[in-house]
DNA sequence: CAGTTCAGAGTATTAATTCC
DNA sequence: GGAATTAATACTCTGAACTG
């Protein structure tokens, strides 16, 4: 009775042990082989883990030699899983990359060529705009299809004049500004000079959109998107608008953007209220039970989470932070209290590992390349000297070369598991920024990454002796099997 | 249950431009 | 020169489906 409910974990360590035979009970049930608790795997699970197992396995992987590493003298890669994924995903990309900008070209001229055509015979110059440019891996091509492919092919042109309808208004009241124009002449000049100061012209110097040029996009956006089912580029193409009138940030505003974004149940406040929290089931562990007994830490967490994506990141760090052991809040737990998704959680879970625990978010890649090109014109014009300095700084603290040295593994394949991964490299400073940076923060830096790199170092030989241990372990069982099996025999 | 994948959507940045 | 605009580009996040 007990046996049967003995979780999988425990079923899954049983039918690794070699089944000599199938003893029946008195009772006519099987009797289940003596259950293990050694990490140990059947051969087939093993393989579908991605472990590598044997010997054989090792003599393949590692440039086709065997591997040797120069410290600890395993045999392994750190994790052949990580191998495998980096390589599908390589894989992937490859597959999936960007269109040629000839072919993404040509396709840009054909809907040009189309949409002159529609607007020659609407008579209506302004729906030569009329066609989706978006083309990231496909072309989306939404407005196109709509016009052609939806509903009554006899009646493209009456959806094609109701777009165009929608452009013609948008286009006109695109003109208007938020602050009242000047009179303008027959040859559009004002009739008085600087009557726009007069009419006290705020930030922007008269720039801004109107009300309501803002009131019919957001309007129009909605059924174009819902109903009409375009997609973003579709909509700011057919209602003149751009992708910043939505998103900036403007001064002027105390809202800041006009658009409310809604992209996730954390910004539209649709997350689980902490009373019912109980009520759900997150794991065996139960964390949700945490709303009964720190609620205020709870709301502090969604609180901080919903204020931005950096904050939340942070929040979900400070959640992954293990205590006793390894146990840790769920997937589940930590997705009801922030709102963000497994990805992202995933992801500052991997980067906890990478960095030992940093729960800073990376930077920006934007920022990051922003700040590389800054820096870098700014070495340009930096004294050689500090250059040469510079150089030998990315030598030194780069840890991916010193690990791919020691793994001798091709550049590129190994950057995940070389424990330089991208989430980590906020930690690392540029070291093209550095040019920038004293003498003295420079060598503290240096000695912080320096720290950071041994740590890593030690964690990854602590890996390897594990497996390494394991494996002896495994070859032992399974000679000392095989030697049963041929005695029997 | 932890983790990955992927399409679609949102975000952040640059560079050029306009206007005063 | 400063604050607004734009398009283009690259990056990141969400959420559902899926894997092991």
């Amino acid at each position: 009775m007990e046996h049967d409910e003995i979780t999988d974990d425990a079923t899954d360590e049983d039918d690794q042990k070699p089944q000599p035979s199938e003893d029946i009970r008195k009772s006519g049930r099987k009797k289940r082989p003596p259950a293990s608790y050694s990490p140990e795997r059947t051969e087939i699970k093993r393989r579908r883990l991605g472990e590598f197992v044997t010997q054989q396995d090792i003599d393949k992987d590692v440039k086709g030699e065997p591997f040797s590493c120069g410290r600890c003298g395993s045999p392994y890669v750190v994790n052949k899983r990580n191998l495998i994924f980096v390589k599908q995903r390589a894989k992937r990309a490859s597959l999936t990359k960007k269109p040629e900008p000839e072919v993404k070209e040509h396709y840009l001229q054909t809907c040009q060529v189309e949409a002159q055509a529609l607007a020659n015979r609407l008579q209506k110059p302004e729906a030569n705009r009329l066609f989706c440019p978006e083309y990231s891996k496909e072309p989306c091509g939404c407005i196109q299809k709509y016009l052609k492919n939806q509903g009554d092919p006899g009646q493209a042109d009456v959806r094609a004049r109701e777009l165009c309808d929608l452009l013609q208004k948008a286009l006109q009241l695109a003109k208007l500004k938020f602050y009242p124009l000047p009179e303008l002449d027959s040859n559009d000049k004002p009739i008085r000079k600087n009557a726009r100061k007069k009419n006290f012209v705020g930030l922007g110097m008269g720039h801004k959109r109107s009300r309501a040029f803002e009131a019919f996009v957001m309007e129009k956006r909605q059924y174009l998107r819902n109903v009409v089912k375009l997609c973003e580029r579709g909509c700011q193409k057919v209602l003149a608008y751009s992708n910043n009138f939505l998103h900036k940030r403007l001064r002027t505003e105390k809202d800041n953007c006009r658009v409310v974004i809604q992209r996730s149940k954390r910004t539209m406040g649709l997350l689980t209220a902490f009373e019912e929290f109980s009520k759900n089931k997150c794991c065996v562990d139960n964390c949700v039970k945490m709303a009964d007994t720190h609620r205020k830490l709870l709301a502090d967490w969604r609180e901080r989470a919903r204020t931005s994506q950096i904050e939340a990141r942070r929040v979900i760090a400070e959640m992954l932070i293990p205590s006793a052991g390894c146990s840790k809040n769920c997937y589940n737990f930590i997705n009801m209290v922030t709102g963000s998704s497994k990805g992202v959680i995933s992801k500052v879970s991997q980067q906890m590992l990478w960095t030992g625990g940093d729960k800073e978010p990376p930077v920006h890649g934007l920022v990051k390349k922003a700040n590389s090109i800054k820096a870098e014109a700014h070495t340009q014009s930096q004294p050689q000297p500090l250059i040469k300095a510079n150089t030998d700084v990315s030598a030194v603290v780069n840890p991916s070369l010193d690990v791919q040295d020691i793994y001798g593994q091709p550049s590129g394949e190994l950057e995940q598991v070389s424990g330089h991964p991208e989430g980590q490299t906020h930690s690392q400073p540029d070291p093209k920024q550095q040019a920038v940076i004293s003498p003295d923060s420079q060598q503290q830096q240096l000695l912080q990454l320096q720290q950071i790199f041994e740590h890593q170092q030690q964690q990854l030989i602590q890996q390897q002796l594990l497996q390494h241990t394991l494996l002896n372990e495994r070859m032992d069982n399974s000679s000392c099997t095989a030697q049963v099996e041929n005695g029997g025999n």
